[in-house]
DNA sequence: CTGAAAGCGCTAACAC
DNA sequence: GTGTTAGCGCTTTCAG
């Protein structure tokens, strides 16, 4: 019983009138092609009246446009991502185009299928957190012409648009902190992801206590043990190994998750006796308690950047500009587990 | 200097045969249509080594499919909703089909709009937690023989297909279970949205609440304000002016997470004395001081109850079977924000 | 075994 | 002012 969506053809047939006239009047070229203001009312009342939408595949096909841009990043669901995909969506609707969320888990195969997903349905553009292993799919993008902006990391090698912001700098301030508020022995609790943004952190750290005479205390989770028992039981052995440990620096958010419940867990006395210190803040830090300092990423700065460059990629005709490379700061956000004891 | 991306009609020029030799064998239909291993491999090897994409565009008006699935949700950063997509996602691939996330944030402008974009982009089904005022859209969908399947919550007085949980039963064992526990004047915090499932929760908290000789006690936030500082606020007014109040029902995790703000703010000991519970699970609950009880809906099961009758109603040709209203059971999830004080 | 050609729904140059 | 038509890239029937 599938009826099927009627075409411009058939509301031309239906009132008379040509494809093209139809096509001009929806179009809003009803007035600058000069058709008469009776033909374009029979058509407007018309397709109102049916509710007439047209197919936007054959209008895609036609045009070679989509005004899709699609913005990739690890996990939609995290509070950093989801901030900044809001932001991302706003500016785009005022330019027409319409945006569309994916997660690639941090997972090579995944990001290649998205990216593969999106291009064939000829995307106009996209925005992508790139996943470790994607730096030749990235490459291939960029050499089909397709507008590509990645942030919080890229590659080194690759000569690509860019927004991220200084981790290192801001792993120093943030390890500078707790050095200023009487911390002694401070761990660094990140993942064993090897991209520009982890490594960053972890120099801004190692940089700032060695500057300090202080040591170095790292512990590596495995980016796939991440959110699971095996890493939060790395967690936990790591500071009931190191009782002498007196604050610890989270490279990430998730991670600052998981390690709040393993102390818990395990002593909950030590939530408040511990300097705590994160990257990337969270609407859970606020509540918690004790409430947790955090490095916060300037998520309306990035955002703007970002469909700045990518506006400006999709405007041109040749995408010959000279990649943009951006660089901005995070702010510091002093709360209560990194206060002075 | 955009170069344009290859299409059939390029490889079988550059190949020297047919354009429909080119679309069978990329296909995987060579073997079928008896063409020349030979010529298969030539096909091969030269789509591969220019990394071929075909362009879904065409191949989606040429065949009217698109083989996307559209899952519209609240808020798809909400821990509910995110888990939820997971599972559908793992589904769906599995059966050839993608799926694409949006969220309506319970506006029906905003949910108008999504639906017509992906509707006019001829995905193939909509999965939707529908708005208030989006009754008619739906319905419009429905008669145009669109697959829809609503979930979270429906329209009474519309025929359509549903998988929902049994909110009133829900709430009222949530009620009973602090009621067992010893609290007496329990307050319930909810939302001004008047749809099946907040009239569902209230009403199970009404009636076992009056079962048991209990007063009433309910704030409506209204729903824009849930999570701003008038919600909050009125939050803390509520409790504050009630401090006779011995426990809090909330009837959405967001609800809560505001509320364990409002109430660590106003009086950190609070936590402990208060009898807390909420519907909804969440992460941050098994971690919070205390642990927070909550009613818990069985994702899995949602899950692919939703993708069976998605399913269903993509492989059949009319849409003519009778709507499937599915009813499931949440589960009560008991911590020690509702223990016997 | 392979190729020619129609047609999916739309846009826009061009014709009248 | 309005209509005719080519063509976007693909699938698929039918011919050879």
């Amino acid at each position: 019983m599938k009826q099927k969506r009627p075409a411009l053809k058939d509301i031309a047939s239906k009132l008379n009138v040509s494809i093209t006239t139809v096509s001009f009047v929806l179009n809003g070229k009803g007035k600058e092609k000069k058709i008469s203001d009776e033909v374009i009312k029979k058509i407007q009342d018309y397709t109102e009246s049916i509710n007439f939408k047209p197919n936007l595949v054959a209008q895609s096909l036609r045009t070679g446009k989509t005004k899709i841009i699609v913005f990739m990043v690890e996990d939609i669901s995290n509070y950093f991502f989801a901030k900044l995909a809001r932001i991302i969506e706003d500016i785009a609707y005022n330019k027409d185009y319409k945006v569309l969320f994916c997660s690639n888990e941090n997972d090579d195969k995944r990001s290649r299928e998205l990216i593969n997903l999106f291009y064939e349905r000829q995307v106009d553009g996209f925005i992508i957190i790139p996943s470790a292993g994607i730096r030749n799919d990235i490459d291939d993008l960029i050499k089909k012409n397709v507008p590509v902006v990645l942030f919080d990391r890229y590659f080194p090698d690759l000569k690509t648009n860019y927004v991220v912001i200084n981790n290192k700098d801001a792993a120093n301030k943030a390890t500078r902190h707790l050095i200023d508020n009487g911390f002694k022995k401070i761990a660094f609790i990140t993942t064993d992801v090897k991209q520009t943004q982890m490594l960053d952190r972890l120099k801004g750290y190692e940089e700032c206590v060695s500057q300090a005479q202080l040591s170095s205390n790292v512990l590596e989770i495995p980016f796939k043990d991440v959110n699971s028992d095996k890493g939060k039981g790395l967690i936990h052995s790591f500071i009931t190994d190191h009782a002498e440990y007196d604050s610890v620096f989270f490279s990430t958010n998730y991670l600052t998750q998981s390690g709040l419940e393993v102390i818990k867990d395990y002593n909950p006395n030590l939530l408040n006796e511990l300097g705590i210190i994160t990257f990337d803040d969270n609407d859970l830090f606020r509540i918690y308690t004790p409430t947790i300092s955090a490095v916060s990423q300037p998520l309306q700065e990035i955002g703007e950047k970002l469909m700045k460059i990518m506006l400006n990629m999709l405007k041109e005709k040749d995408g010959s500009d000279s990649p943009q490379e951006v660089v901005l700061n995070a702010e510091l956000i002093q709360r209560d587990s990194s206060k002075d004891r």
